[in-house]
Formats: C-alpha cells, structure tokens, sequence
DNA sequence: TGCGTTACGGTTGAG
DNA sequence: TACTCAACCGTAACG
C-alpha cells in the first residue's frame, strides 16, 4: 500500500521512503555536478540529501549510469541443471570426493567461474538432496525389476551408480533474460538496461535525431531492452520507449541551459502542496518546471508522469551497443 | 564545512 | 496465494 505521501528530509525535500528518487532528480544531480556545482550545493539545492547525491555521483561515474539498481528479486541460482549434473558425474566417477573437491573441480572444468560456484554446503546439500533422492528412488525402480527377492541393506554409495533420468534435462541450461548464454562466463545477473549519454539526454543528441522519423540507428530497438525496475517508478511509462523531446527555444535547440542550470531550478514543492506520488505518476511537479522538454504528443513531460526515459540515462553508450560492458547494477 | 560511509527502516519482486 | 529472502532505495548520523 503506497502511502498518501511521502515523508520529509531535514532539507524539506519530499521523498518516498523505499523508492528511488525520479530520473529527473538523479539526472539533474549529475547535471550540476558536471557543471562544477559542489555536491552540498547540489544536496541543499535539489532538497536531496548530501548522501543520496554522493552515491549517485559515486554510481554515475562508476557505470555511467543514473539509474536506479533493479530492486527486488532474487539472485540467479547457481546450481543449475549442469551444474547437478556434473556434481553427480564427479561422485559417480570418484564416490569418496568431497564436496569440496567437487567444487574446486567445476571451477577447473569451467562449469563455474568465481562468481558462480556453489559453496561447499550447497555442494553436500545437492548430494544430499537431489542426487541422493534420485539416486535411491533409481536404485529402488532398476532394483525392483531385476530382483524379486529383497535384498539387505544397500552397499555404499550405491546412490551413485546408476544411470541419470534427468541428464537431458540437465543438458539445457536456463538462461536469465538479458544474460547472453556463453558458457563458462561470468553470468551478471543485473544488466543496465540500456545505454545512452547525459549529453544525449540534455537533447544534443535528440537535436541530430528528432524529426528523422525513425529510431536513431545508435539506439537499441526497444526489445533490446529489459526492462524491469530500472526507473520506470509507480505509475509506469507506457509510452517509454516511443518518447521523444521537443526543444522548445526557438532556434530548435532544447532548453539545454534552462534544463541544467541551478538557477533555473523550479522552488522544490513544498510537502504540502505536492504528493511525492503525485511526483512517480500524476502531476508535473516543480522538480522539472521549466525544462523545456515535451513529450511529443505536446504535453508537458512530467520526469515522474513519464519519467525520463530510463533508455536514455547511460554514457557508456557505445560500450553498452556493443554488448561488451554489461554493468550490474549490484556494483555499488 | 564538505563528504564518504554506514545503520536503518522501508519497498520490491523472483522463487 | 501468501510468504521468504535478498536485492535495492534515501535519509540521517557519524567521523
């Protein structure tokens, strides 16, 4: 249940305890950064803390990004499929290893890498769990058909000798969405999404763009993205992908000095006057009055309405184009 | 005074 | 469907 309002920082800012602040902030903050505006200044201007706006610098200038991490979710497991199956060859082969060994082996094998090995007690409760409820109820249906008579108790590890019913299922690997399927890599289990430059997102990039009709080649088709929480706040952004900016100086360049400059900032609202959840999904607040920037259908952008566009919010963008740095979003 | 770090209370979403 | 868990968030406080 989302709360009517959000709470108030010593600083009067309005924030939603919980929720990341709106691109428009985080952007912003990194604007002025770049503009040489001290991050105390930035802190007491944008109302933000001066801890909030130093991680977001610290992650800005670490990924290149002013997004959010994903939140939630649950980490990729590790003990896939192959890897079962390979932790029940290497008992098979050598029944006395240890789970330890086993470890070490699917890191010298290249089933695992660091990142991505089971600890020694997931190894021992796999051997435990699946290989040995498997192995046992195998032994039992193979015993049943080849001996009438009951036998005494089963010999020592006997769980592991018997053939796998579920190798072909072990054979396939499932893939996270996002994470390429290349064996033996480090598996990054939170992708950024997109990439794109600050520069790009003040509209210089959007100036050489706009009006081109189509897509801008350098940016990814919207199924090249993945979206899941990166910046897309409560109230969504339907239309996300498909948002343009609409410079509205008149030589056709956007606002660009009236969206970064300090002075320029719209009075923070006051937390009587503007829900920080009308901030994620309703009315424009004054975070970003006066940007200059439109939505392309010619309402005003609202950074929370239709926040800006989380595809929009990297500088690695050729890095990110060419798929050769995926950055988690855990980095920080 | 500025700023990095961290504890805290909260939200979120995959499993 | 409800719950758990581990990720994330921003604030406040500390050094």
């Amino acid at each position: 249940m989302r709360p009517a309002f959000g709470e108030v920082n010593q600083l009067g800012g309005v924030f939603v305890n919980g929720r990341p602040l709106p691109n428009a902030i985080r952007l912003r903050i990194v604007e002025l950064a770049q503009l040489g505006i001290r991050p105390c200044d930035i802190s007491r201007q944008l109302r933000v803390s001066h801890g909030c706006v130093s991680k977001i610098l610290a992650r800005y200038n670490e990924t290149g990004s002013i997004l959010p991490g994903a939140i939630g979710g649950s980490k990729p497991r590790v003990t896939t499929p192959t890897v079962v199956k390979h932790i029940r060859t290497y008992k098979q082969r050598d029944p006395g290893i240890f789970a330890w060994e086993i470890r070490d082996r699917l890191l010298a094998d290249g089933v695992c890498d660091k990142y991505n090995v089971p600890s020694v007690s997931s190894i021992s409760r796999i051997l435990r769990n699946k290989i040995g409820n498997l192995a046992q109820q195998g032994h039992y249906d193979s015993y049943k058909q080849h001996q009438p008579a009951p036998q005494p108790a089963l010999p020592y590890n006997h769980i592991y000798s018997y053939p796998s019913p579920i190798t072909a299922a072990a054979a396939k690997v499932p893939t996270p969405p996002g994470v390429p399927a290349i064996p033996g890599s480090v598996a990054m289990p939170r992708t950024w999404p997109s990439s794109h430059s600050v520069t790009d997102i003040l509209g210089i990039r959007s100036i050489t763009d706009q009006g081109k009709g189509s897509r801008p080649a350098s940016i990814p088709p919207p199924e090249a993205f993945s979206f899941r929480n990166y910046g897309v706040l409560p109230g969504g952004c339907p239309d996300l992908i498909n948002l343009k900016f609409m410079p509205s100086a008149p030589n056709g360049l956007p606002a660009v000095s009236s969206f970064v400059s300090a002075s320029s900032m719209a009075p923070y609202p006051t937390p009587a006057q503007v829900s920080p959840y009308m901030t994620y999904s309703a009315a424009p607040s004054g975070y970003v009055a006066g940007h200059g920037w439109q939505h392309a259908s010619g309402t005003p952008l609202s950074p929370h309405n239709c926040d800006i566009p989380a595809s929009l919010a990297f500088k690695g963008m050729q890095a990110a184009r060419e798929g050769s740095h995926s950055v988690t979003a855990s980095a920080l």
